[in-house]
This record gives structure tokens, sequence and C-alpha cells, in this order.
DNA sequence: CATCCTAATGTCAGTCACTGACATTAGTCA
DNA sequence: TGACTAATGTCAGTGACTGACATTAGGATG
């Protein structure tokens, strides 16, 4: 727990001690995006994985709790990013503008670390066990920073005030469906600019009650 | 795949041979519910709910893809409900009406299974292999009826429009919320009340970007 | 009624994700 | 150097789920 490394990198201070658990970390992580990209999610056993990263299968599962877990493993240190990101917004910002800035570190990740997620999308939308994952965990700790951060803003109990959690999983489909436009130019497409289109939807929705 | 039976009663109609096969069913939730409120779910083993139903394990998972799967074995017809209850919907509505309107048969729904409702909510409370089934597979399942019906009531694509799947993000919130409050009141409280109040906020979300 | 057909189930062996227990290795630090 | 312990290895499980094949029993047909 002492470790979370990046991506490829592995960080050069601390203990040795730390350095290798890093690195045994991230050679998991790489060996795991070789193997699904090549064959498949369900086609690669953990016990592959390991042994590419030439470790045992046991201490995969002590880095990791699932396979999936692997995959995403670099999701924490997004979580983090997202969650500075929404403080760092001005105080008088509107919360839809502060959210629609928030995402601008989202889009910038995403551009970071192209392959990774590209690679995560692939798989999300062939292996149902990869899809649940991201939806069930990845993008429900997302959502609940959204929500602290738009409770917060408003000054309210997210558990009475229905708002902050409706304006969550309104953010979270536009999440969704950015990711998906990207993920369809192969990650050539403006991130930002797709998300903020669908963002921009939210605002309007009370427009949707006007009968065409 | 002939039938599929609703809660307890099997299908008097039908042959012999499928209205076993609906009773084997029904045997296998009633097993499961039974003891996944009794032990808990990761407590309770497939062979355990199979030897309660008085079938073998393979008969289980001929039935079933899941374990999780059983527990929420009675979700299709809930998802049919509600498509039916959107189609129903007269074509002049405005759009967030009918979908308050359709949520009407989701409390209905709730109310008539509220055991069963109520132990899915405890589980997925208590079991992150539950919330994750609910959320990904069967919330994931009804986000899409209602992109479906706004998409077609809109007359857009909803893979180029964002607003239908926007707008079923802040449904499916709105409906987690209801169902948070309503597992709270141990289903006295009033769902249709809950959700609609909830529902109400999706129009106003607009006006969270007026600064306070 | 006898017989054929086949849907539903049973049986069994296997795969694979994941875990607990215990042994071993290798940084770390006094 | 030697004790301490974090990280890993080894191994034997458990339990969800699957493929292959055998068996049973409902339904149709003569």
């Amino acid at each position: 727990m002492t470790q979370i490394p990046t991506t490829e990198s592995v960080d050069s201070d601390a203990s040795r001690r730390s350095r290798k658990k890093s690195k045994t970390h991230a050679d998991l992580m790489e060996a795991g995006a070789a193997l699904f990209a090549a064959d498949g999610f369900d086609e690669t056993t953990t016990s592959d994985i390991a042994e590419r990263a030439d470790v045992s299968q046991r201490t995969l599962f002590r880095h990791f709790p699932t396979k999936e877990a692997l995959l995403y493993g670099d999701m924490e240190e997004l979580r983090l990013e997202l969650r500075e990101s929404l403080a760092a917004r001005p105080v008088d910002e509107p919360l839809l503008a502060s959210i629609r800035g928030a995402m601008l570190s989202l889009a910038d990740n995403f551009a970071r670390n192209r392959d990774r997620r590209l690679l995560q999308a692939k798989l999300a939308a062939r292996y149902p066990a990869v899809s649940a994952y991201s939806r069930a965990i990845v993008q429900a700790e997302w959502e609940r920073e959204i929500i602290a951060a738009a409770a917060a803003k408003l000054g309210v109990d997210p558990m009475v005030d229905p708002r902050p959690e409706v304006l969550a999983g309104a953010t979270m489909s536009a999440i969704r469906i950015a990711t998906r436009q990207w993920t369809a130019s192969r990650g050539k497409g403006d991130y930002v600019q797709m998300v903020v289109a669908a963002l921009d939807s939210i605002g309007n929705l009370g427009a949707l009650d006007t009968p065409s």
C-alpha cells in the first residue's frame, strides 16, 4: 500500500524495496495490457499475466483484487485528479461551469494515457465483465466525486437533496457519450469538445418538457 | 427459453413439460431468496440453492447464467413493463411528463414485489458483487429502454444527439435515490412520491448554473 | 398401445478466478 | 553482523461456471 505507480515509469525515489514493489506493480499492468490487447480479456488468464511479469500468480492478487482491477489499475490516480480538479474551481463559479471545467482534467488524462484508455474502452465494448466493472466500479467512483463536489458547492446534504446525484448521473452519461465518440475516432477526436457538447445538453433538459 | 414465470405462481397453461420447467425456475428463485435472506449472498453457494430446489447445480446454471442473475431473475419482466409503460404514453405528452408517468409502473411493481425488491436492495447494499450487477446489468437495461423511448419521442438518433442518454442517466439517478429512500423506509414509504421528487429536479438542473 | 423424438435434467470432469496458511527471500535498520 | 519484517513464493484449497455425454420423461405419430 506504499506506492502506486503511474503508467510505465517507476518512482525513482523511495527505498529500493518500494521501488521494486512499484516495478512489480507496473510490470503486471503492462503484462496484462499486452496480453489483453493481443489475445482478449477472457482469453488471458491471471497465470499468463503473472508469468509474463515474472512473478507468481499469488503476487498478482496481492497487487490487484481482481483481473478487472488490473486492467483499470491506474484509475485511482484519475479519480484523485478529478477530485482535485473539482476542488480547484473558483467558489463563485456556477456549478455546471465547474463540472465543465473539471472535465478538462479528464480529457487531459485521456490524451496522456491514450493507448491504455483506448484499450480499456475497446475491451469494455467487447467483454461484459469489463463493461460491468467500468460502470459499477470505476464510473461509480467518479460519480461519487461529482456528487460530493456538487453537494459541497450547493451546501446541501446529498442524501436529502436529490440534485447533486441527479446532476452526477447526467454528467456520467455525458462522459460515456464522449468516451464512446472518442473511442470511435480511435483517440484522434477532440475529447474536450465532445464532452462539453454532451454536458451542455444538461442545462437544457428542462426544455424537453415543451411538447414537440 | 420457453417460459419465464413471474414470482411464485407457475403458469397453469402450456404443456406439462413447460409447467415443470417453470416450476423449477420458480423453485430456484425461491430457494435462492430464502438462503440469501438467511445466510447472505456470498455465504450461499449455488450448490446449496440447487439442493434446496431439489435439482442439480448444472440445472441451476441452465436456468440462470450467474448467481446474481438468479437473485434478479424477475427483472426481465420489469424491463418489459417499463418498456410498455413508456410506449403507452400519449404522443403529445411532454417528454419529462412521460418519464414521470412511466415511473408509476416501476412503483407499482415495487409495491407488488415488495419483499423481493427489498431483499435485492438490501443485498446490493451489503455485497459489492450484487451492487455491481444491479448497476451494470439491471439498471443499464432500464437506461437503454429510457434512451430508446426518449430518442423515439424526440425523433433523433441517440448515437448523435446526447439528450436521450443524458436524460436517461439523470433518470436512473433519480430512481436510485428513490429506491434508496424506499429501502430505508423498509418499503413503507410512497415510492411514487419519492421518485417524482427526484425526477422533478431534472428540469431545474439548468438553474444550477446561477451562482449561489 | 408401442415407438420415436427430443427437451429437460443428471453426472462428471475440468477450467479459472481468487484465498488462506505457511515457508522463503531480501531490504532495512539498529 | 544479526534481528526484523515487507514482499514474494508455494501449495492446497473453494466456488462459480462450462463442455461432453448419459438418462429420463413429455409429446407426437403410427
